[in-house]
RNA sequence: GGGCAAGUAGCCGAAUUGGUAUAGGCGCCAGUCUUAGGAACUGGUUCCGAAAGGAGUGAGGGUUCGAGUCCCUCCUUGCCCACCA
């Protein structure tokens, strides 16, 4: 028998009506809730299917949320400055605007197109006017209070593309798209002052802001992505301890984790980098460090890190600092495995207690003084270093101590003698956001002879994106090629001046875009206070994992930097954050065009309908969990609408009215299981369970409308086409949207009998049949008496029976 | 090297959070209906065994009346970070 289910007839009629009429909005009187995407950047190639996980999980969400009668705002926007736009441009001469509105339309046609209830009078799209200009404001914001500023500092530059590049462009040290090798190249370049939130602040007022660490705590996000952010912030106690130059009035200090090792620091080393290096001129050896300076600098990331087995560096020769505990002198070596931009730039070498510092006193011949003794004493003759704590040896009035006592008591001595203190180092540093690129808002500056580095006074915004540039790579911004943009006076004294050539990170764009969801038309402000109270904080935000990170840590930097002035309320902007896991082809790789194996949403939908894309993706796993897709398996899904369509029919025939008992088991069973699903995000067992209770309504003669009406309303979340047509069907005339989401009877979902499994000495012997309300000891005895129980006692004793009720009865026998 | 996940049928996965392992789906097998079907429906489907029974959640140990679940050791896979002193 065929089914007269054919989705291609009814899905775009609702998402017309959907579309056109808005989402049916319910009365419920629960207050808001702000549910997320993370919005897209919109590529060329259209929706991935694992945009349409994303969305659909949350578009399930969203309607749940609805149906319990919240105001949800479910808004979607787009991240639409970035690299691809400007380099289709550069190979097509096409101009990103162009471009990336071509994007748009298809990723809007698409989400349209599989029944997502975003609320698109609130869209957003970074790369407008409209919206950049606040971007610049932000910019602004930072820059008065001191968040923003300016210095010289390393960028990745292309020798063959004549361009810089951004981070995401280096791939294993090469250019993306040339393949070369990528230099570094000293520029002035913009900053933002994240690392000023990372401990907790205070507002003017006093009202309390947790910082980038301790907010963590307060938040329900995945452990995983606690953890990385953590980890990215790098937070580590040490102490700073101070070697004089010999016989000068120098000074190096270094930064260390290991206080207690401090007796065993045989020499020092500097990062090539370091500022002492111009000051200490007087070493004899002074040709060699300049070429080993210069070819160090020359280095590029791909050898600085491929090459860290080999360490490489150099002895000034004539310059000897003096240790602070013993006086004893020390050689310094220059070595580009110490970061300039770590710490101090500077390391005592303890080669008995480091691996890096053992390898390198190896290679150099330098002297390896053990000073900490492990509870384990291992081999003495053992190649390595020994990094754990232990009990100080050779260590003067410490030796005896343990590490973590002789950290302690050597800070106060240093303290005392003014030759360090205890110090907390991060390996964050402050966020470069200066990009010598087109395709991205343009940086608010004017940079004036006289007046120095000027911001664009806030009523001549935005600075637009001039249009008479030349998108060909030139060693400078293209912005630098177009007349118009750089035709400027000085807002200051209005002499000739010249505009910051550069543009933003497209991370500054989506850092504060959440906000203006809030209020997406203002023009006087990037949101009212009001429309910001009524929305935020984002209730729920979901999004790639690939995140954790940068994104995710800015937009938290921006909402501590906008509470910190008074223009926020909330020091966290979301408070639950879920990932989806990764969708990948069918033979367990990542799905990517040069592999041929990118699944187009599109054709599931002409294929078998929006609903049963949406099912099989939520049907695949549980949702944070990678897994790969399977084109066969998506029919299972597909032949489960037509059954629910199928029996929609029967029952619109009129053939089918009876009141089942084990039907209304099933329902209500269901209704529990799919609302506490729901509220989990587990959408796998949300739909199995669906299954079970439309098999559970097949098995019966007929089922009443009642019955099936309900069950429609918990499946239209996942499949809203079709349950909204079924109910229509029902000769309903309001959405099942605005229908009550079904309760369940807790007496309706209890059995009259139970099945309790019996054990004997931990092996299930058989399963007996109890009425319920029977009382434990009338159960025990009921499986002591049973024929199979009967036999595996044979001959024994009872020692023990343990009776969990409703589950188990357990015989112990000897 | 560091951090975080995860290993259950032929495949995707469930398992009331320590209580009958393998629900639901795909695939496969058989049957029904069909001119026919790769449609639909019904039944079956962890392995060994004729059965009784036995084995079984990456491997090995432990705790427990009882372990996929808790603890220890190891193996494998994936992701992220990586010379951070």
């Amino acid at each position: 028998m065929k089914t007269s289910y054919h989705p291609q007839k009814i899905e775009g009629k609702w998402q017309k009506i959907w579309a056109k009429q808005g989402f049916p909005k319910k009365s419920g009187g629960k207050g808001k809730f702000y549910i997320l995407d993370m919005f897209p950047y919109p590529s060329g190639d259209g929706l991935h299917v694992g945009h349409v996980e994303n969305f659909t999980a949350t578009d399930i969400y969203a309607r749940f949320k609805r149906f319990q009668g919240y105001d949800v705002l479910r808004p979607m926007g787009w991240d639409a400055f970035g690299l691809p736009a400007e380099n289709f441009a550069i190979k097509t001469g096409i101009h990103p605007k162009v471009k990336t509105l071509q994007s748009i339309k298809t990723f809007k046609r698409q989400m349209q197109s599989i029944g997502l209830s975003y609320d698109f009078s609130r869209e957003i799209n970074t790369s407008s006017p409209e919206y950049y200009r606040w971007t610049q404001w932000m910019f602004l914001f930072l820059y008065k209070n001191g968040l923003a500023y300016r210095k010289k500092a390393k960028v990745n530059w292309c020798e063959s593309c004549q361009t810089v590049l951004a981070n995401e462009q280096v791939i294993d040290g090469k250019c993306d798209r040339s393949g070369d090798i990528v230099m570094q190249k000293d520029l002035e370049q913009w900053f933002f002052k994240i690392t000023d939130f990372v401990e907790p602040t205070k507002t003017k007022t006093g009202k309390k802001i947790s910082g980038l660490l301790s907010g963590l705590e307060k938040i329900d996000w995945p452990e995983s992505t606690k953890a990385a952010q953590k980890h990215w912030i790098g937070r580590s106690e040490g102490a700073e301890v101070t070697f004089y130059v010999a016989d000068t009035e120098e000074e190096i200090r270094v930064f260390t984790t290991r206080l207690d090792t401090v007796y065993g620091c045989t020499y020092v080393v500097i990062a090539p980098e370091h500022p002492i290096v111009a000051k200490l001129l007087n070493f004899q050896n002074k040709e060699e460090v300049k070429k080993y300076i210069e070819k160090s600098k020359k280095k590029t990331d791909l050898e600085r890190t491929e090459l860290n087995k080999e360490k490489t560096g150099i002895c000034l020769q004539g310059v000897e600092v003096v240790h602070p505990f013993t006086g004893e002198r020390l050689l310094v070596y220059i070595a580009d495995y110490v970061l300039a931009t770590y710490g101090t730039g500077a390391v005592m070498g303890v080669p008995a207690h480091d691996e890096r510092d053992f390898a390198f006193a190896k290679k150099y011949q330098l002297e390896i003084k053990t000073v900490i003794e492990g509870e384990a004493s291992a081999d003495p003759n053992q190649e390595g270093a020994y990094t754990g704590d232990g009990r100080l040896v050779d260590s003067k009035e410490f030796s005896g101590l343990t590490s973590e006592e002789a950290r302690e008591k050597m800070a106060v001595w240093l303290r005392k003698e003014k030759l360090g203190k205890k110090v907390v180092n991060y390996r964050l540093r402050d966020w470069l956001i200066s990009r010598q690129r087109y395709w991205g808002a343009p940086i608010p500056i004017i940079y004036c002879d006289d007046c120095g580095a000027v911001p664009v006074p806030d009523k001549n915004l935005p600075v637009k994106l001039p249009t008479d540039v030349d998108f060909r790579p030139t060693g400078e911004s293209p912005l630098v090629s177009s007349k118009s943009f750089h035709k400027v006076q000085c807002p200051k004294c209005g002499a000739k001046a010249r505009r910051e050539s550069d543009t933003m990170d497209t991370f500054v764009c989506s850092s504060w875009y959440y906000l203006r969801f809030a209020d997406p038309q203002n023009t006087k402000a990037f949101a009212s206070k009001k429309a910001l109270a009524k929305y935020l904080p984002v209730d729920f935000y979901m999004g790639g994992a690939e995140h954790t990170v940068l994104h995710l840590l800015y937009a938290r930097f921006f909402a501590k930097a906008l509470m910190k002035y008074g223009y926020l309320s909330f020091d966290e902007p979301f408070q639950k954050l879920c990932h989806q896991g990764m969708i990948l082809a069918e033979n367990g790789q990542k799905m990517s065009k040069s592999k041929g194996n990118v699944v187009n949403p599109d054709q599931v939908v002409v294929e078998l309908g929006a609903d049963s894309l949406r099912l099989y993706e939520m049907f695949m796993g549980p949702l944070e969990d990678m897994k790969a897709w399977n084109t066969k398996s998506i029919i299972g899904l597909r032949r489960f609408l037509e059954k629910v369509w199928r029996l929609g029919e029967s029952i619109q025939n009129g053939e089918s009215s009876i009141k089942n008992k084990d039907a209304e088991t099933a329902l209500h069973r269901t209704i529990k299981k799919v609302t506490e699903d729901l509220e989990e995000l587990k959408f796998n067992t949300a739909i199995s369970s669906l299954m079970i209770c439309l098999n559970a309504f097949e098995k019966t003669n007929g089922i009443s409308s009642i019955l099936y009406s309900q069950f429609l309303i918990l499946l239209s979340p996942f499949a809203p086409h079709i349950a909204e047509e079924l109910w229509a069907g029902l000769g309903k005339e309001k959405s099942i949207f605005l229908a009550p989401w079904p309760q369940y009877d807790a007496k309706k979902i209890m059995a009259e009998t139970t099945n309790i499994a019996v054990q004997v000495n931990g092996k299930v012997r058989t399963v007996i049949v109890v009425t319920n309300g029977t009382s434990a000891d009338d159960v025990k005895a009921q499986a002591l008496t049973d024929e199979k129980v009967k036999d595996h006692l044979a001959g024994k004793t009872v020692k023990k029976i343990i009776y969990i009720p409703g589950k188990i009865v357990s015989i112990v026998i000897g």
